[in-house]
DNA sequence: CATGAATGAGCTTTCATTCAT
DNA sequence: AATGAATGAAAGCTCATTCAT
């Protein structure tokens, strides 16, 4: 019951937002009694929160693929795969809802900040001879995260795509 | 008494959103009757429709300050100012309300896509040896639109900024 | 200017019903400002009483054009022409608002009132001998009268009609 | 609930009308939540659909009790009641609210449709010998269903009334 | 008299949440 | 735990009427 109401909901707020879906639409997505929500879920913003909690996963801490001395590849294999272990509906709504609650402003600004820590760890690792000095290095990494970042919202907003190959690139080459 | 309601529904949905935000606390902000904002604009989201349309402007076509030889000052330049005369408050609806009303998205398309047009053409001017070939340019005036924007919306959501400056000069040493 | 504002209304409430037009529209189609209808009307209900007032008469008293031994054609003459001076549109506004307020009720029992006395007279002097009784008669006037003015109800709401010539004949004819 | 909203909407259209009655009147003398209404009829005028709906029924088809040679008799058994079985506060609203909604104006003709049948096929039988033409018989038909319903109309509006029995004779006599 | 913006009460409808079964 | 009717606060919106110019 519980995960067929979270089903629903992640198809219904990644739709119309979060908003713009009442209860009861969920409920009947769900095929569940509309009371039932609210004994999971005792506000509807719970529900938003436990979709968050549950079904959006920022992998932290996981060791970086660096290969010394070739700093493109070690970003491409980073930019081939955000840190998100998410559905596409719960990236939707990971952008969408910023605003909405502070747990899904937490979870964005984790990812944010998760995706610079990588990429300058494995910019570190694969730059040994460190020809970039750190404040570079730092400000490659933020640029790094906020085009991943970003062109995902914007893929979804227009169905524009950068290619994530050719972002590493650049920025591998912007450090050498 | 139409200026009084607009300023009340900007500082209200940068603040709270379309959603959460009440005709009638427009209203009262903006010291009007509740009936009149009917008068104006018949259905709420023509509140939002016109705050998009008047108050955000995107600065299409004027001429990019290019220095032959000088890729890095050019772009700094233009990370300096986005092509968007808007108050903070309308920049913050204009990221924040992709999703509410076509409108607002297609804003927020154009300026993408005045971005990197800009970007664009600063580059060609700026490398004349063409040094980087067309495909890589393109990818970097992508890339310089993705970071200035959502640079401004992630520095609304957490307050963390990015030096433009450097960004210009990261984007910059890449195609060298 | 009143006679602007009461030829819209005249259109509007027997298009769309008193309740159903706004005064707003009203002053719209009348090419006046909005307040100048309180000016004249103090209340909506105002502009539907002078409309009734004005604009429906019930001609009372006229002498009937009876000829002794032809109750048929006496009633028939009667029957062509309800005692009525009013538009089409006023018709319409006197069935439709008998309910809206009394003074569209009680000219609606005026004509109804007036039909029934000179179908009584017109058929005391068409019918010298008294074939039918005082009781007889009377029934035979209300008929005739329900007849009429349901009829021409019946028409604006179904488009049915009855030939008026053959309601006098079978009336004439019950009497015989 | 549903029986007690229709129960309040009815005597309440009966007595004011459609359009004068607001929801929360109905809900307050129902005894019921304001929004319990829209639950069970999601627009107001689905109140009134369901009250002609479930709370007018034109009896159709149902044989005529016609004695040859007995028209008048017959006639008066036929308006004694008219084939509508609706409390009287439903036959004010049928009447009343006949330009609300097609709904109501549908059944209307219904009822009057049904009523020049019925006196047609009485007349039929009861008048074997033909004595009156076919055209003649349709405008009787007619006539006395005309009556009929003004008749219970104007009755609801002025307290007049006619006799129904005087009626079907004097129709029936018109034939002999 | 003419104007149209201003006023605010009241309308229908929506909906998160509660509750009796 | 499950059910769906019940609840009522609040939403967006309409509109008769007023008022300053």
């Amino acid at each position: 019951m519980r995960t067929r109401i979270l089903d629903a909901a992640e198809e219904l707020f990644a739709g119309s937002g979060y908003a713009a879906t009442p209860t009861a639409v969920i409920a009947k997505l769900a095929r569940v009694p509309g009371g039932l929500i609210s004994d999971y879920f005792p506000r509807k913003i719970d529900v938003l929160v436990a979709l968050i909690d549950e079904r959006t996963h920022i992998e932290e801490g996981r060791d970086v693929d660096a290969v010394p001395g070739d700093p493109a590849g070690t970003l491409a294999r980073l930019a081939r795969a955000l840190p998100l272990r998410a559905s596409p509906a719960m990236r939707r709504i990971l952008f969408r809802e910023a605003d909405t609650h502070g747990s899904v402003k937490e979870r964005l600004g984790r990812l944010n900040g998760e995706l610079v820590r990588r990429a300058r760890f494995a910019l570190e690792l694969a730059l040994p001879g460190a020809r970039g000095d750190a404040a570079r290095l730092e400000v490659a990494a933020a640029m790094f995260a906020a085009v991943l970042i970003y062109q995902e919202n914007l893929w979804q907003l227009t169905g524009h795509r950068i290619d994530p190959d050719a972002v590493a690139e650049l920025v591998a080459h912007a450090l050498v």
